[in-house]
DNA sequence: GCTTATTGTCTCATTTTATGACAATAATCC
DNA sequence: GGATTATTGTCATAAAATGAGACAATAAGC
C-alpha cells in the first residue's frame, strides 16, 4: 500500500498475495504486521485506474521481495460482503496518524483479488510496506491469525498450490535454477505435507523429461554426491 | 443487466457467466445478441455494493435460464486495461435508445469476474435480457465473434472445466438426474473433445463408487436395455 | 584402506489401465 | 416362436504404472 495519496485506485477493489518460499525443509509465507497494532495481514495493495490487476500485483510483489519475473498466478476473487472490515483498518489508519477523509475509501467494501507467488527464498530481501514495520517469513502451520479473511485466502491458495503443483511443474520456481533431486522431493514434501518413496519420486521425475542433469554437488559429507539438475 | 438504473453498482467490477449445456451430443453455451447491433456477448452484469459477487451471479444465471441451484463456479478475474470497449458499449446503449449521462459508468474500464455454469439443458427456458432481443445456445466449435474478450474468457471457462471434469466429477451437472452410462461418456468426450473407450470408462465410473444403479431404461431399441444411474 | 551415509539404478511384486472377447438381453423380422 | 441385430454388462488377458526393497557406487572421515 505504498504511495496511496494522489493516486487513482479502481475502487472497491484490491489485490492480497500469498508470496510461497522454501526454506530448505518447510514452506512459508510473507506476512505483514502493521505498526503499533499486532494485525498482521497478506503483502497486498490496490490498482491504479489504468494498470492491469496483473501488473499491480506483479509490483507489488515486487516491492515486498525485491525480485522481478516471479512466477504468480491469480488463483481466485474474495467477494463476500461481509469482506468489509472498517475496524481494523482504522486501527491501521490511526496507528499511522492518518486520518483524513480522502482515505476513508479504505474503509469500505472491498473485493480482493488473490495471486499466489513461488519464489526463491535464497534471493528475496523482505521490505514492509509504508503502513508496517515488519515483514517475515511464517511456516505455514504456524500463522498468526491474520486480519479480515486473510487465513482464509492463504488456506485457497495452499488448494491451489497443491493442485497445480504435479500438474504444472511449478515446483522448480521454490528453488534455485540448480537443485539435487532430493532438493526436488523435499519441496513436495513440503507442499503436499506428505512423505514420499524416493525411488519412485526419482523414477517418475526421471521420466517426465523435463529435467536436465549437469555436473554433481560435492557437499563435504562422506557418502556418494548427487547429480544436480535444472528444468529444461 | 436487468434494471440497471437507480442501482448501486460497485464501479468498474462485472461479471460474465459461461453457461454450459449439453443437447445429448453437443457441448454448447448461451449466448445473447443485443437489440439491433449484431453485437454477440456472454451473459453477465453488475454487482449491487451490498451483494456479493457469487450472488449477483447466481442471480444472473437464474435470470437467463430461469433455474435455480445451478452449478456454478467463478473461475478467474479478466483485469486487463484494455478490457474497456466503450464504441461498443455506446452501440448497444444508443440502440437502446439510453444517452443518459447517468449510466456513461459503462462505458469505462471494466474487471470482469469470469464464472460457468453447468445446467441442465432440458429444464432450461432462455430468457434474453432487457438489452437483447435473442439468446439461443452456440455449439462450442461454432461461437460467433464476441464482444470484447468474451471468446477469450469462453476458453479459458473450457479449459478450467476439463481440468475440473473428472477431478472433481461434476459431470453430473450436465444431464438428468438420472441417465444412462452411455450418456455419461458422451459428456465426458463431448467436454474433453477425446473419444474414450467403453469398457473402461466404465469400470473406473464404478469402481468411483458415486454412483447409484436403478431400473433399466428401455429405449425401444432392438437390444439389451441400458441400466440408469444416479449421483450419490 | 576401512567405515559411513546417501545416491543412482535394478528387480520383482502389486496395482491400475488397455484391449479384446463374450454372453445376456430387447426389439424386429420372418 | 425362433432367428437376427445392436448394444450392454462383465470378464480375461496383456500392457503399463507404481510400490517396495536390494545393491553396488561413491565422497569424505578415521
Amino acid at each position: 500500500m505504498k504511495g496511496l495519496k494522489n493516486k487513482n485506485f479502481i475502487p472497491n477493489l484490491s489485490f492480497d498475495c500469498v508470496i510461497f518460499g522454501f526454506n530448505g525443509k518447510l514452506l512459508k509465507i510473507l506476512i505483514l504486521e502493521y505498526q503499533n497494532t499486532g494485525v498482521y495481514a497478506l503483502p497486498g495493495g490496490f490498482i491504479e485506474i489504468d494498470q492491469s490487476i496483473d501488473d499491480a500485483a506483479k509490483q507489488g510483489v515486487k516491492e515486498r521481495t525485491g525480485l522481478d519475473n516471479v512466477y504468480l498466478d491469480q488463483f481466485y476473487i474474495f467477494g463476500n460482503v461481509e469482506r468489509a472490515d472498517p475496524d481494523h483498518m482504522k486501527r491501521i489508519l490511526t496507528a499511522n496518524n492518518d486520518n483524513t477523509k480522502e482515505n476513508s475509501w479504505m474503509l469500505e467494501r472491498f473485493n480482493t483479488v488473490g495471486y499466489y507467488a513461488l519464489i526463491n527464498y535464497e534471493e528475496v530481501s523482505p521490505t514492509p510496506d509504508e503502513y508496517s514495520d515488519s515483514i517475515g517469513w511464517y511456516a505455514i502451520d504456524e500463522l498468526p491469525k491474520l486480519m479480515m479473511d486473510h487465513n482464509n485466502i492463504v488456506e485457497k491458495a495452499l488448494q491451489v498450490l497443491r493442485s497445480n503443483l504435479s500438474e504444472k511443474l511449478i515446483g522448480m520456481n521454490l528453488l534455485p535454477s540448480k537443485f539435487t533431486m532430493k532438493q526436488l522431493q523435499m519441496v513436495f514434501e513440503a507442499v503436499l505435507d506428505q512423505k514420499l518413496r524416493r525411488t519412485t519420486f526419482q523414477r517418475k521425475m526421471l521420466s517426465l523429461d523435463i529435467l536436465e542433469r549437469h555436473e554433481k554437488l560435492f557437499q563435504g559429507k562422506a557418502h556418494k554426491a548427487p547429480y544436480q539438475y535444472s528444468f529444461k
